[in-house]
DNA sequence: ACGATATGAATGAATG
DNA sequence: CATTCATTCATATCGT
């Protein structure tokens, strides 16, 4: 991402620096700052390798890997591939949390629809179907290539996948939510504010959903 | 603070907005400018109706009413009420922190038109250990007024510094990834990405974990 | 025109 | 995996 550069300063003291602070050397920030380079491999891996939830394993190739560009340590790669996986399916939820929509196994593409995102470098795009959604178990897709390396194994057809969906469907059913207390200012039951706090857990009536306005677009 | 005097009703541009850009058609102006109806609307939800993180459900709803006056996207709701949590807080950080006793409560600068305020005080200070009073005492503005909704998460009373210790080494050996071939794009070969992610359930144990991440090279 | 400030956007790090 | 917090960058806007 980054439409406009930034960062890019990586220091490689050995240690050290942190919250060591104390004089004018106010750079070395906590945090990790990554590198165009490890951000291009960890995007290479993420789009072009359907790489997700590296294992600890991978994590440490990963980071050891990256190591040559800079500082690195593989908790940050586990963030990374954490923070940029959620921020991706967050997006989405914002725009079109409509229905998960198991729908059909990748039958055409995965179409990471674009809409609030800069665009990452916009230079690797080139292999279309990855295994994008969290429903891949793709039997005999071709696209078995890009991650075909050659450390024996796989198919990519037992990618697991875990139990994704909890939040499944809302079924925006009957607006039995009783507005009718009245707001102070303004009726704002389409946002969902509940006007009531409950105290019974188990009923769980998070979700509202008493929209008549609804969104459109 | 907050300059609330512009009437700029939104430059639904698509090509050569105020920014002098010379080339070709502009996205808008890069960045969102809410226009003062939905500034309005905003703060009226974040003051009036204790609204802080909405959910993605309720940032799709306000987006979408919002829309009514200007363009807008999710992630402009989403990340206006992020910033304006955040900022109030760091703001309070400055003023009212750094001393139990006196200091100007909080008078800065916040003069906006506040109608309840629930939250105040959340000092979660985040140092390794701190012994911290469980001072439980729900202070000022108990002015419930009508809008009772329960707005997501307030209230940082109880400590919760909750520590689930479950070691689990993930005996990182030596895995026999050889690598070498050549795959299409890239050689992943190192970064192991191997199907078979089974099902470790440990993935949680966090501090300890990050901490198997590393890895001495 | 600048410089300061307000604020949108992005993202690393954590926590639940 | 979802949510939240803290920081930081970038830019719009205003003041002088």
């Amino acid at each position: 991402m980054e439409p406009q550069n930034q960062q890019q300063q990586q220091n490689e003291d050995g240690g050290g620096s942190g919250k060591g602070n104390g004089f004018l050397c106010r750079q070395s920030s906590t945090r990790w700052t990554p590198t165009t380079d490890q951000i291009r491999i960890l995007k290479d891996l993420y789009y072009n390798n359907g790489v997700r939830s590296p294992s600890a394993e991978q994590i440490q190739r990963i980071s050891a890997r990256l190591r040559q560009y800079g500082k690195i340590e593989g908790k940050n790669v586990f963030y990374w591939f954490q923070n940029h996986k959620a921020r991706e399916r967050q997006k989405k939820r914002f725009t079109s949390d409509s229905s998960p929509a198991v729908s059909m196994q990748r039958g055409g593409g995965v179409a990471v629809s674009n809409v609030w995102k800069p665009d990452h470098e916009a230079f690797h795009n080139k292999f279309p179907n990855i295994s994008h959604g969290v429903c891949s178990a793709s039997p005999s897709s071709a696209s078995t290539l890009t991650v075909g390396q050659n450390m024996g194994n796989y198919g990519y057809g037992s990618v697991t996948m875990e139990k994704n969906f909890r939040d499944c469907s809302i079924s925006a059913g009957g607006s039995s939510t009783g507005v009718g207390g009245g707001s102070l200012s303004h009726n704002f039951g389409w946002v969902g504010v509940e006007p009531y706090s409950s105290t019974y857990s188990f009923i769980d009536k998070r979700k509202v959903l008493l929209d008549e306005y609804d969104d459109e677009e």
